[in-house]
DNA sequence: CAACGTGCATCGACGTTACT
DNA sequence: AGTAACGTCGATGCACGTTG
């Protein structure tokens, strides 16, 4: 299916000839897109916190016996890490590293537990390692906050553009792909009924529309004329509330992403 | 033993269809 | 018009067997 396609004439294509590596080191595209993102949630953070250092639990990988060459230049893991600790430095932040062992200690230092339920959206399962070895840099001596942000990437299909069955006639059906009736699939919006929500698949000159908070399909026949356009985002976000503390500051509603402040301030307006 | 192929289950996204 | 369910697809992870 793909071979077929690379063989086709495709005028928009630029031209390629001038993208060698030149002494840079290669990242598998899916490795550099998950180490990618936590360097781009730094940068978001960065914008409206004083950070000055960052720590980073230090993740052995798994070697293979005889390979240490592999292990040290290939695997995935090594070859990420190494490009996300330069990014790092390059942002100008101090590094820190820690061991799990290390990890572990400081966790009883502080006498705190973490819960292996990773599908429980908590800070002890989430957030403890992290906070803790933030803790250990910057001195806190307890956590004033438990509860969590959740940013998810939204996802659309890229590769596949059609479906595989063509319907009768032989003509396939668009399938997939980043743009909705020339619009920009995961363009925040705002719906007269739906409220805050990104722009998803399309069908019959209608367009979905997704929860920002959840994810969720809430409607697949939203008219665009409907639709106020706010912005393009690459995650959504979701807060989950600490238990048994509470919140002396006004925290952000669910799924309110702090990149938005224009937004969660007319929210909050509104529901109050 | 590592490397690879295969089958299976699960998840989420997407577009269609049936029902109210 | 609104909703729910459905089928298809891609992605992922796991167990298992085969190969060299």
């Amino acid at each position: 299916m793909r071979r077929a396609r690379r063989h086709r004439k495709c005028w928009r294509r630029p031209a390629r000839f001038n993208n060698r590596l030149q002494g840079r080191t290669f990242i598998p595209p899916s490795t550099f897109s998950r180490w990618n993102a936590k360097i781009r949630i730094l940068e978001q953070l960065r914008k409206i916190l004083p950070i000055t250092d960052v720590v980073v639990e230090d993740v052995a990988a798994v070697s293979k016996k005889n390979c240490r060459k592999w292990n040290r230049n290939f695997s995935p893991l090594e070859v990420g890490k190494r490009w996300f600790y330069a990014s790092i430095r390059e942002l100008g932040l101090n590094l820190s590293l820690r061991t799990g062992y290390e990890t572990k200690e400081l966790r009883d230092r502080f006498g705190l537990k973490k819960s292996g339920q990773k599908d429980k959206k908590t800070f002890s399962s989430h957030a403890v390692d992290a906070w803790a070895m933030a803790a250990d840099i910057s001195g806190a001596e307890h956590p004033t906050e438990t509860g969590l942000y959740y940013w998810t990437p939204i996802r659309v299909h890229r590769r596949q553009l059609h479906r595989f069955q063509p319907e009768k006639g032989g003509i396939r059906k668009p399938y997939g792909g980043t743009r909705s009736m020339g619009l920009t699939r995961g363009t925040l919006v705002r719906h007269i009924k739906y409220g805050l929500t990104y722009i998803g698949g399309t069908l019959k000159n209608r367009v979905s529309l997704h929860g920002f908070g959840t994810g969720k399909r809430v409607t697949q026949r939203a008219r665009i004329e409907d639709c106020t356009f706010l912005t393009r985002i690459a995650w959504r976000t979701q807060w989950y509330a600490g238990t048994g503390r509470r919140h002396s500051s006004p925290h952000l509603l669910a799924g309110v992403s702090c990149l938005y402040e224009d937004e969660s301030r007319e929210i909050s307006r509104r529901a109050r």
